[in-house]
DNA sequence: CACCTATGGGTAGCATTACTACCCTTCAAA
DNA sequence: TTTGAAGGGTAGTAATGCTACCCATAGGTG
């Protein structure tokens, strides 16, 4: 898979894992890994900085548990994330749409 | 549309759309934009910038016209370009299946 | 004539964003 | 004791689309 294909949507897989429920950062690449049938299989460079910038936006709240003596962070939806989401999923209907229409619609030949 | 999800697809939509025929960029341009049913109208600074991207990379052949005394690029797929396009189909498809499978997939609750 | 608009090509610099390559800790198993 | 996985993090880089400009020609319209 190549990667900057990513760019633009990762935010969107990132908030529509969470919906599944809280996961820690860890967690979370395990399902999009899972999720996508392997196809993403994201590095935490990648997914640390995203979801800090997430709850910068107030999309996601993270929260310090210690339940096994290990500091984890765990992240969750807010109420603006669930929006968000909705937004991300319509979007990307329409942004697939557009590109399918180019990709696999009949070519328009030049004038 | 949101710009950053074109990030990594401009140039296969490029090359979809050279299938059709050569174009100068002004038509590509016009191409992407009815070919998308109204979604994709990119500036010229996107589209100039990618198509020399694309003549760099061997995928697209430039060469200058001047039928009408105004000088005009007209890009052409090559054999190479032709290539890639089913190249960037097949990806497309994969990873808009992963998408979907995140997007729209039932939650896979955390553990 | 002067001006505006569309067509047509181009570039410099910016912002975003995902990645590589690192640093750190804890814990279990070999 | 050492190795590996789980777990969190950051600095710097590369790619790339966009904004804001530059240029020219042509055809209308004030």
């Amino acid at each position: 898979m190549r990667a900057e294909r990513l760019k633009g949507h990762l935010d969107a897989l990132l908030l529509a894992v969470l919906a599944g429920g809280p996961r820690h950062g860890y967690g979370v690449i395990e399902a999009l890994r899972t999720g996508s049938g392997g196809r993403f299989d994201l590095p935490k460079g990648t997914i640390y900085p995203a979801l800090h910038r997430l709850e910068q936006a107030g999309l996601v709240r993270g929260t310090w548990s210690d339940d096994t003596g290990r500091q984890r962070r765990t992240y969750e939806l807010t109420a603006a994330g669930k929006r968000q989401l909705n937004d991300e999923r319509s979007s990307w209907r329409e942004f697939s749409t557009a590109v399918v229409a180019l990709l696999e619609g009949k070519p328009c030949p030049a004038t």
